[in-house]
DNA sequence: GTATGGATTTATGTATACATCAATGTTTTT
DNA sequence: AAAAACATTGATGTATACATAAATCCATAC
């Protein structure tokens, strides 16, 4: 990775880490510990971690330091009713304003999504999973609302934890075989590129509701 | 103030600064100059200022500083698209959790809303602000979701750029004579405490249009 | 054995010196 | 006079030394 901005370095490190499950919650994030291993000094480290707080993607304790925050049912539960509702607006939002190469790039997501292949391995996991933010964080983007698109980004992170414990959630198939992800994903992009709001937006909820259910049959 | 915690401090004041409109639009704000006049060394402002840039308040050019980011009649749409639908479902979700002492403390600030003195005066406007503030944030913290809280009180001070340039805002009478904002802070209220969710989100949305349409007549 | 109190440890919090880069101004060249 | 090359300036970016406080451990008192 390129160290010109050692802090930009720092934060993306850091996510990677987090993204790779270094650490479970309640795990202390210890500025020399991370500034050891990445080779630099506190200070990059120190504001890299302090803009994760900012963000909400770590919470901390003063005087002791950064942690990973705890994962809880009710957690999850908020995580997910905000994003079911903002993504429903990114969504509605993205059906009035996709260009034609919006539309494209939707489905050529899809396509790729379709065709993970050895699924079922790390690797897969892994790519399903950047296909599957590509695909939410570009229709947040398409909506051209930059505080959407940063509410929508916030919240889809956070319900990632969530979904990088369970395991269920990739295995994900409905009553027909068929993976449920990819459909729904084709139902939403149909109604975008249709100019459907209500649908985009009904859709959309939908898919997040039935992911946050695949994850939580248990809670 | 209380100069414990020096990044705290740094971060409240530079606040303080920002609403007591000491910079305008596109202004740098020079952590030798704050930490100048702050008393502290750059450490600590510098931190602050990441906070601020790391939750959306100011904008960040790389090597160059932090500044103020500029107003415009499309960000002015987005930030009051995104509170509308956002306070919405706050207004709905406090209707649902909202205590006997929650509702008695929402009228409470309706009471002080009604008793403001001196109105026109720079206190009186102070004091509007204040109590509006308490009122939304206050739904947000009723509606126990601290996603939702979060963006709300994010978009609620990206909203008050506007409302600070504005005059017209403060003095918002409808063809009656009353003041607008009470009289729809009165209408939510009731709904939450009637627990009547989808009045509660409709009034909620409809009080915040209201508050743009004052703001952005000539746009 | 338990509890209290203080030393120790260990991490964050802060100040400061220095490095770096972008912007600007100045000189030199054509 | 215009343009290119260079030097200056002034801010942020980074490293490091030191201050401080929370947690832990251990000795001592009861």
């Amino acid at each position: 990775m390129a160290k010109k901005n050692l802090e930009e370095f720092a934060y993306k490190s850091i996510v990677k880490l987090i993204l790779e499950n270094h650490f479970k919650p309640g795990d202390f994030l210890l500025e020399t510990e991370l500034s050891d291993s990445l080779k630099l000094s506190r200070t990059p480290v120190r504001s890299a971690l302090g803009q994760l707080v900012a963000e909400g993607f770590l919470d901390k304790k003063k005087k002791k330091g950064c942690f990973i925050p705890s994962p809880s049912p009710q957690d999850a539960r908020h995580v997910f009713y905000a994003r079911e509702h903002i993504e429903g607006l990114t969504a509605a939002s993205a059906a009035r304003h996709a260009t034609a190469a919006d539309i494209e790039y939707l489905y050529g997501l899809i396509e790729k999504e379709k065709n993970v292949e050895n699924p079922g391995t790390q690797e897969a996991k892994i790519e399903y999973l950047t296909i599957n933010e590509n695909f939410h964080l570009g229709i947040a983007r398409i909506c051209l609302n930059k505080y959407l698109e940063q509410y929508c980004r916030h919240s889809f992170w956070r319900s990632h934890t969530y979904i990088f414990f369970f395991d269920r959630y990739y295995s994900g198939v409905d009553s027909s075989g068929q993976k449920t992800s990819p459909r729904q994903h084709i139902e939403i992009a149909k109604a975008i590129e249709d100019r459907d709001e209500e649908k985009a937006k009904d859709f959309m909820k939908q898919h997040i509701r039935t992911t946050f259910e695949q994850l939580f049959v248990k809670l």
